[in-house]
DNA sequence: GATTAGTCCATTTTT
DNA sequence: TGGACTAATC
């Protein structure tokens, strides 16, 4: 007990060792959050007075759970069984696996990923007729989402236009549609739940009871639904429940695009009377100059709880910030750096070069690859998202539960097997005639689609048939075989790595019921009934249905529906990283929860970062300002910064003005780095007279004209900075006419793009 | 049924 | 600019 309280500052004690009341802790970034959090449980359990099955922790990435599962067994003496410790989904997921019947869901009901999600839904279109070019799949998919995000049902959807009315039934259809194959997508999963549990109180009763103690990481992230679904498990407004320990830090808020609510963290407060808020801004991760940085920034921010980090390590070394005359020179830049970082000592692994969008690392790769450094790309195809093993996890699906329309689609002919467009749309008509699924409906298609779509329906049954009696990792063996997709691939060109990653499933199969506590005898297909003798997983209490506080997740569902849901919930690692040792090349929304001793932040222009359509919506620009914080607080020792005054966006070259953040850093933290001598027509770049041309419109001659003319004299050229009494500081994008009629478009950044007349207009240049 | 040319589009991302 | 997706062709 000493040695788990030990090293601890007063904040986070206070945090670890509160009583068992609501709790929200500030926690900023590189506080020791997770440590709390981790050792908060440890001490809660060590002490007496919870046991591991009194416990839940939610988290939002697989990576936050593993991670809090591995440092709770390392500072536990005992098991961590019976704890509840995953992510919102997992944490569903487990819930409607036991209580499938309560919850009106099959028993093996199939998750979908985005990707199955969306083309659900263009099936759905196109079935109902309806127009795709008033109605495209990627917004209604959006509309369904956002809904169920808010905990929201279709006939709960208030509608206000002829649109949005179409929307809520299509919303509608799309749920029959997804009861009818037994498939949820990701937000059902958590609307289900939530609904369980509001509509079935001894149900709830028992889990209010059951968890003493639900702790929450990253709570500014929570959607409406997610904080719903929290509010009654925490048995709020009611007579049972736990206590709720939520730590977040509302300055890290960067996903309100897809629905967190920052907002939440206020409403927690106010709603659960919270008297416990804690703030650790103890930071141990970055020198005193980066974190000033990072205090001034975030303090253009109004709404705020409030909050100041601060460090014991000295000031360090200052922020430095680097103007390049284009993308291509930004990031030879950022390689002659890394480089001499690299000469001190540092690892290629240490740092990182973060940027807003991903279109953004082309021409960063392209430099790398160039100078011959590796490097590594975060966010690239997660392993269950590669098309090859998307293709055996649909035979597996339909194996498990053939009425997933979408496993059907998937595969049905492929490889191919002569079921052509006519046969699947006459399937399409007959499953649509009887309101019943694509599997089902094969009998009633006659003629020759029929009779290669009943050869289907035979392999799938026989492979179900086959694999009956054996291991999860053996049946997938077989399944890879007798798909004939291996054989598929062998014939491709490029199959060698497509048929490495489905040989690969065999091993995640064997993974996975090792971790899982999958009896490695127990059949594949066999679920709870079957296994009910290893142990009563399901009891009952005034004849409803709950769980018994230690039931593992292999009594409450076959090993190949967990595997599945598995491959569902968990994409698994991106590209398995070859050259260890490498540059990370990421975007700020994916550094999050990261660090690393250097920095690089780029493209600090406005329109890029900020980004353009931040300042469209609500409080965008505040969130753009987070994301900035993110990013200034990844660094450990030594922070970089970059802007350029050309950038090719979108096949197209745009002049940006630097970034407004750099307004808003504590200028004595900052060291400007002088740009190399160069011309702004430096043989590399394009001339003035392609730039002319390209953005004008103005035929060449008279570019041409300009370019002389401006090279020469004290006249203006395109991308240069300049400064206007009234609109301050601009670039110049584009000229128009020449000698007293030439006319600039200027680019004023926030004052917008305006156009003046040179001979008019009192410019000044400004020196860089 | 596969290849190819034309079209469209373009923050951020986990589950 | 370049990738992803669709329509037309052999």
């Amino acid at each position: 007990m000493q040695n788990l309280l030990h090293n601890l500052n007063p904040e986070q004690l206070a945090a670890v060792t509160l009583p068992q009341q609501s709790a929200l802790i500030l926690a900023g970034a590189g506080s020791g959050k997770t440590r709390v959090l981790t050792t908060r449980i440890a001490w809660l359990i060590q002490s007496g007075q919870v046991s591991p099955a009194g416990i839940m922790a939610v988290t939002f990435t697989n990576k936050a759970a593993k991670e809090m599962l591995t440092r709770l067994s390392a500072m536990l003496p005992m098991s961590t069984r019976g704890m509840w410790v995953g992510t919102f989904h997992g944490l569903s997921n487990r819930l409607l696996r036991t209580h499938y019947r309560d919850a009106a869901l099959p028993q093996t009901f199939q998750i979908l990923d985005s990707q199955d999600q969306l083309s659900m839904i263009k099936r759905l279109l196109k079935a109902n007729n309806v127009d795709d070019e008033k109605y495209p799949a990627k917004n209604l998919m959006y509309f369904i989402n956002n809904a169920k995000d808010n905990g929201l049902r279709a006939n709960q959807v208030e509608a206000y236009d002829p649109i949005e009315r179409k929307m809520v039934e299509l919303y509608k259809l799309y749920d029959n549609q997804c009861q009818r194959e037994g498939v949820v997508d990701f937000a059902e999963l958590l609307l289900r739940c939530y609904e369980l549990l509001s509509r079935n109180q001894p149900l709830r009763e028992h889990y209010q009871a059951r968890f003493r103690h639900i702790l929450v990481d990253e709570f500014q992230d929570t959607n409406d639904l997610q904080y719903k679904l929290l509010k009654l498990l925490a048995g709020h407004g009611e007579r049972h429940g736990g206590a709720l320990f939520a730590v977040g830090d509302d300055d890290q808020s960067i996903y309100a695009f897809r629905g967190a609510n920052v907002g939440n963290m206020s409403a927690f407060e106010r709603e659960f009377q919270v008297e416990n808020l804690i703030k650790l801004e103890q930071n141990y991760r970055s020198h005193g100059h980066i974190l000033d940085s990072a205090n001034q920034l975030i303090s253009y921010n109004s709404k705020r709880l409030g909050k100041n980090l601060r460090t014991d390590a000295g000031h360090g070394e200052p922020v430095r910030i680097y103007e390049a005359s284009s993308d291509l020179e930004e990031a030879q830049w950022i390689i002659e750096e890394a480089k001499s970082l690299m000469a001190e000592g540092a690892a290629r692994s240490d740092i990182a070069i973060l940027y807003r969008s991903n279109a953004q690392s082309r021409v960063i790769e392209h430099a790398l690859f160039a100078a011959g450094l590796p490097y590594t790309v975060y966010g690239g195809q997660r392993y269950f998202q590669r098309a090859e093993v998307k293709h055996a996890i649909a035979y597996l699906q339909l194996m498990d539960n053939p009425h997933n329309d979408s496993a059907f689609l998937r595969v049905v002919n492929f490889p191919t097997r002569g079921i052509g467009m006519r046969t699947i749309e006459a399937l399409q008509m007959a499953a649509e005639q009887y309101g019943i699924s694509l599997y089902a409906a094969v009998p009633y298609v006659a003629g020759k689609g029929g009779t290669s779509l009943s050869g289907f329906v035979r392999l799938i049954e026989g492979a179900r048939f086959e694999t009956q009696q054996l291991s999860l990792p053996e049946m997938v063996r077989i399944v890879l075989d007798v798909s004939g997709l291996i054989t598929y691939y062998k014939g491709e060109k490029e199959g060698a790595d497509r048929i490495e990653n489905l040989e690969q499933m065999v091993n995640a199969a064997t993974q996975f019921v090792q971790e899982e506590g999958f009896g490695q005898a127990a059949p594949a297909h066999l679920g709870p009934q079957a296994q009910a003798s290893s142990g009563e997983a399901v009891i009952y209490q005034d004849g409803i249905e709950v769980l018994d506080a230690d039931a593992p997740l292999s009594t409450v569902m076959s090993p190949l529906s967990a595997f599945l849901s598995h491959a569902s919930l968990e994409a698994g690692d991106a590209q398995a990283q070859a050259g260890q040792d490498a540059l990370q090349l990421m975007t700020v929304h994916s550094a999050k929860g990261l660090e690393f001793d250097a920095v690089f932040i780029t493209g600090l222009e406005e329109g890029l970062f900020p980004h353009e359509s931040s300042s469209r919506e609500m409080d965008g620009v505040d969130e753009e300002r987070r994301l900035m914080y993110v990013a200034v607080t990844r660094a450990r020792r030594r922070l970089y910064m970059s802007f350029t005054q050309t950038r090719m966006l979108h096949g197209q070259t745009r002049y940006n003005m630097k970034s407004r953040f750099f307004d808003e850093l504590p200028e004595e933290a900052l060291k400007w780095l002088s740009p190399r001598v160069q011309s702004h027509w430096s043989p590399n770049r394009k001339t003035a007279w392609d730039d002319a041309s390209f953005n004008g419109g103005s035929d060449n001659k008279i570019a041409q004209q300009i370019t002389q003319k401006s090279s020469t004299g004290p006249g203006w050229r395109i991308g240069e900075s300049v400064a206007h009494a009234k609109f301050g500081e601009g670039v110049i994008v584009n000229i128009e006419g020449s000698g007293t009629n030439a006319r600039a478009q200027i680019n004023f950044g926030r004052a917008g793009m305006k156009v003046l007349d040179l001979s008019i207009a009192k410019l000044e240049k400004v020196g860089r």
